[in-house]
Order: C-alpha cells, then sequence, then structure tokens
RNA sequence: GUGGACGUAGCUCAAUUGGCAGAGCACCUGACUGUGGCUCAGGUGGUUGUGGGUUCGAGUCCCAUCGUCCACCCCA
C-alpha cells in the first residue's frame, strides 16, 4: 500500500455513515427546536484567535495546535476548539444586531483538531457538535444548553449519562480562592508531583483534578470553590441548580470539574457516559462571561457547549444492543440479452427521473447472479426484463421480501413504483 | 510527551526448535440453460504493515519505521 491516512484521523466509511448523519440530523433538528441557529465559521483562524480565548498556559494551546504558515508569513491554526471561532464570527459580522439585549443563539457542526497521542475516542481530527447562547446571564440559560444536550443524549439512545457540575466562580472571586488554594497547599509543595508544581504557578485550578494518588490526598484538605464563590456567583450557581430540578435534570455536584480552557467563568460542568473506554466525557461546557470582551467586544455574558460526536457514537453503540437493519429499498433491473437490456437501460432512467431509487447490473451476468445482488444488497424489487418481456413489452416485478411477483405493462411500472414508495 | 501490548486474505484468527503461508466466515462460479435466501461442489483472493539485517532458508530472530490499542497525560 502506498499511503496510509496520517495517525489519529479516521475515514468515516458507508457502513457507518448512516449513524453519523442520524446524529447529525436529530441535533439539527433539536437546534430547531430550541431555536438556535447554525453558524459554519472556517476550518482554520489567526493563531492568535486560540492563544487568547483558551489560554496561553492551557494544554491545548502548549502542545496541541495544528499551527502553520502560510505563503505569506501568517500563523494560522486548524480550528482547535469550537466557542472561539463562533464568538469571532458573531463579533466580525454583527449578528447581535440592533436590538443590544436579544439572545443570540447558535450551533455548529464541525471537526476539531487537535494533536495528541491518539487512543480509543481521542483523536486528531474529532467532530464536536455545539451550541452557544450569546447575551445572557440569566441561569435559566445555563439550564436550557444542558437541557438541550441531555435531550440530545436522549434521542441517541445513550442512557446513564451522568451530569457533573460546577462553578468555577469570576474575575471577582476566584483568584481569592486561588491564593486560599495556594496557601493551605504551600506546605507541601515539594511533595507534589512536578506536573502539579509547575501547575500551582500556572493554572493553580488545575491541581484540583490530578489523578497523582498522593496529589489527590494532600487536594483532599483543599478548600471548595463552590464554598468561597461571591455572592454573585453563588446566586447564579443556586438558580442554575434549581431551574435544573425544576426541569427535572438530575446533575452530580463535583468541584473537579474546572475545565482546560481558560475562558470558563461560573457554571461549568461535564458529560459522561460508560462504555467509552478511559476518558468517558462524551461533552463538557459552561459560562463564558469574559470572553467576548477580551476578543475585543463589549461585555457579554454568554453559555456553550460542546459534544464530541466520536465519543457520542461510541456510547450509543454501547447503550443500543442490536442496531435495526435498514429497510429494503430501489429497484434493481435484472436483464437478460440484448433487447433487454437497452429497454433495462431506459426504464433505469425512467425510475430515477421519477424519484425511485434504480441500479442495474452493468456486468451483465447470469440472472441467478443478478438475482443475488438483488437480495444481497437489500433491493425492495426486482424487474425482471427476459426475451418475453422483451417482446411483449412487459416487465416482471418482483417484490423480494415477499417472493410475489407479476408481469405488467411496461409503460405502468414507474407510477406503480412511485406510489408504493409513497406509502412505503 | 511517558510506559506497555499488538500488526498474517475483505472479517475473525491459525502456522511446532527458523523449513512449501492455512482455516472458518464473506465473495465469485456451477448444480438450477428465466428467478435471491437453504444445501452441496469448485474457485478467486497474500510483497505476512513498511524498510533493512542475520541465515542455505524469516510470518517466526535482530534493528528501524509506520499504524492500532491499553495505562498515564489531556480532552470531546
Amino acid at each position: 500500500m502506498l499511503y496510509h491516512r496520517p495517525r489519529g484521523v479516521n475515514d468515516i466509511l458507508p457502513d457507518e455513515v448512516g449513524r453519523w448523519q442520524q446524529a447529525e440530523a436529530t441535533f439539527r433538528e433539536l437546534c430547531r427546536l430550541y431555536r438556535y441557529e447554525e453558524i459554519r465559521t472556517p476550518m482554520f483562524e489567526e493563531t492568535d484567535l486560540f492563544v487568547r480565548a483558551v489560554g496561553k498556559d492551557t494544554d491545548i494551546v502548549g502542545k496541541e495546535m495544528y499551527t502553520f504558515k502560510d505563503r505569506s508569513g501568517r500563523s494560522l491554526t486548524l480550528r482547535a476548539e469550537g466557542t472561539a471561532p463562533t464568538v469571532r464570527a458573531y463579533l466580525e459580522n454583527n449578528l447581535q444586531g440592533q436590538d443590544r439585549e436579544r439572545l443570540v443563539k447558535l450551533y455548529y457542526i464541525a471537526p476539531i483538531f487537535r494533536y495528541d497521542r491518539p487512543q480509543a475516542g481521542r483523536y486528531r481530527q474529532h467532530h464536536q457538535c455545539g451550541a452557544e447562547a450569546i447575551n445572557s446571564a440569566e441561569p435559566e440559560v445555563d439550564a436550557e444548553i444542558i437541557q438541550l444536550s441531555m435531550h440530545f443524549f436522549r434521542k441517541l439512545g445513550i442512557k446513564d449519562v451522568t451530569l457533573l457540575l460546577n462553578s468555577v466562580g469570576c474575575p471577582g472571586c476566584r483568584p481569592d480562592y486561588v491564593k486560599a488554594l495556594k496557601s493551605q497547599i504551600a506546605p507541601q509543595f515539594e511533595q507534589l508531583c512536578r506536573e502539579c508544581q509547575r501547575r500551582y504557578e500556572t493554572n493553580p485550578l488545575r491541581l484540583l483534578d490530578c489523578k497523582n494518588e498522593q496529589c489527590r490526598q494532600i487536594m483532599e484538605n483543599a478548600p471548595v470553590l463552590r464554598d468561597m464563590l461571591c455572592p454573585d456567583c453563588a446566586e447564579h450557581f443556586a438558580a442554575v441548580q434549581q431551574t435544573l430540578d425544576t426541569l427535572e435534570i438530575p446533575y452530580t455536584l463535583d468541584p473537579t470539574i474546572v475545565r482546560g480552557l481558560d475562558y470558563y467563568t461560573k457554571t461549568a460542568f461535564e458529560f459522561v457516559a460508560p462504555g467509552i473506554g478511559a476518558k468517558d466525557s462524551i461533552g463538557g461546557g459552561g459560562r463564558y462571561d469574559g470572553l467576548i470582551e477580551q476578543c475585543g467586544g463589549p461585555p457579554t455574558p454568554a453559555v456553550g457547549v460542546g459534544i464530541g460526536l466520536e465519543r457520542v457514537l461510541i456510547a450509543q453503540q454501547a447503550a443500543t444492543k442490536a442496531q435495526p437493519k435498514a429497510g429494503r429499498e430501489a429497484v434493481f433491473v435484472v436483464t437478460l440479452g440484448e433487447e433487454a437490456w437497452v429497454a433495462g437501460l431506459k426504464l433505469t432512467a425512467q425510475l430515477r427521473e421519477a424519484g425511485v431509487g434504480a441500479e442495474i447490473d452493468y456486468r451483465k451476468r447470469s440472472i441467478r447472479a443478478q438475482m443475488r445482488t438483488a437480495d444481497g444488497d437489500g433491493y425492495r424489487w426486482a424487474v425482471i426484463i427476459g426475451d418475453d418481456e422483451a417482446q411483449q413489452g412487459t416487465i416482471t416485478l418482483r417484490e423480494m421480501d415477499s417472493g410475489e411477483q407479476e408481469t405488467i405493462p411496461r409503460s405502468e411500472l414507474v407510477s406503480r413504483l412511485g406510489a408504493e414508495e409513497e406509502e412505503g
């Protein structure tokens, strides 16, 4: 073999593309119901957009971006994340419009690129469907984003999705917490793993979700951010929980959910599902009240979610045992001999024009072989044209499942099948 | 980025101390000369991931490389 696909990227093959289309269609339909509008942003952006939005000291920016220079020397980066491009497009195209108070609701389905060591459910190109609700500080909007996500999982038959919920505070109260956290940990600094010693300086919040056993023991005594929120953040967090209660969406409070992107404020959440493997997170998101201002826009609160399609499909496969076989459809035109072949070609064309899927055996094999194909490839009907039919201007229409067949005038076929497709 | 397991037919897997690359399923053809599914018979299919090395001889041993998977890490 001459060429290989690059490491960590996948071909989505014909026999699995149906599941993708179904998941995408489900997300689109839900976004229509929740009144989110689709936006499509470019596959790459100025590198600085991601650096500023996601944060210099995050893993995504530090070591996972696909960054390159184009021929004019500009630094560009393949979409590393969905929110920053959406926010950029929202600002650049003035999607806010004249009504300064309007809630702008956007969604996207797009590939994401991150250079990481591949594993099952972790790829260098993966796909996310995401939703962003821009220009509302209301806690009920946080809940709507979560509600939309849970609705999506439910529609796909993924049960046992757990919603992990936390609040990471705001620029007002988080520094106080970080200060308290650092002073609490300081005496045991030497006992932290090397990575955590680095985090202590660059991104102390991430100390909370280190998996190292010794670090975890030290962290057990750490103050809980949830308890140190400023009145505004505390009130917001309580209201989010209350709205979730009202909507009967169960959740688990988890102080270790801090998210790996720096722009999050207040609400942070993650969805986990069984059956994915080591990492069972199928989606996550939160509020980012500071990001839009940071990107050069007016102060604008917002909240959003990103859902990993690859992982959703894995979870769906784990949750649903047997996947339903695709129903039979379309027509296979079986011809015998030269005269029949010409008639078959014409009929095939007519069927397609009439909106009925049709295929013909260009190899002109034996009737047996053609019938085997009609059966094996899942055709609903075989249209058989042999010597008799060719001479009489008829065809024999056979329904594969029932085995029932009748010979009818050729001219009746299209209207006959067109009608049956409608009801089928 | 760290540590480990594994790459043989379309799929799932065999192949003794280094000695003729195989089976099941799938696919194709025929039995059935105008009818699919069942049965039977026959058949196609491989540069053993790739490139080197050792050897009379390598799927097997050695080195490199690419890829997949697992545990870290990280994230969706």
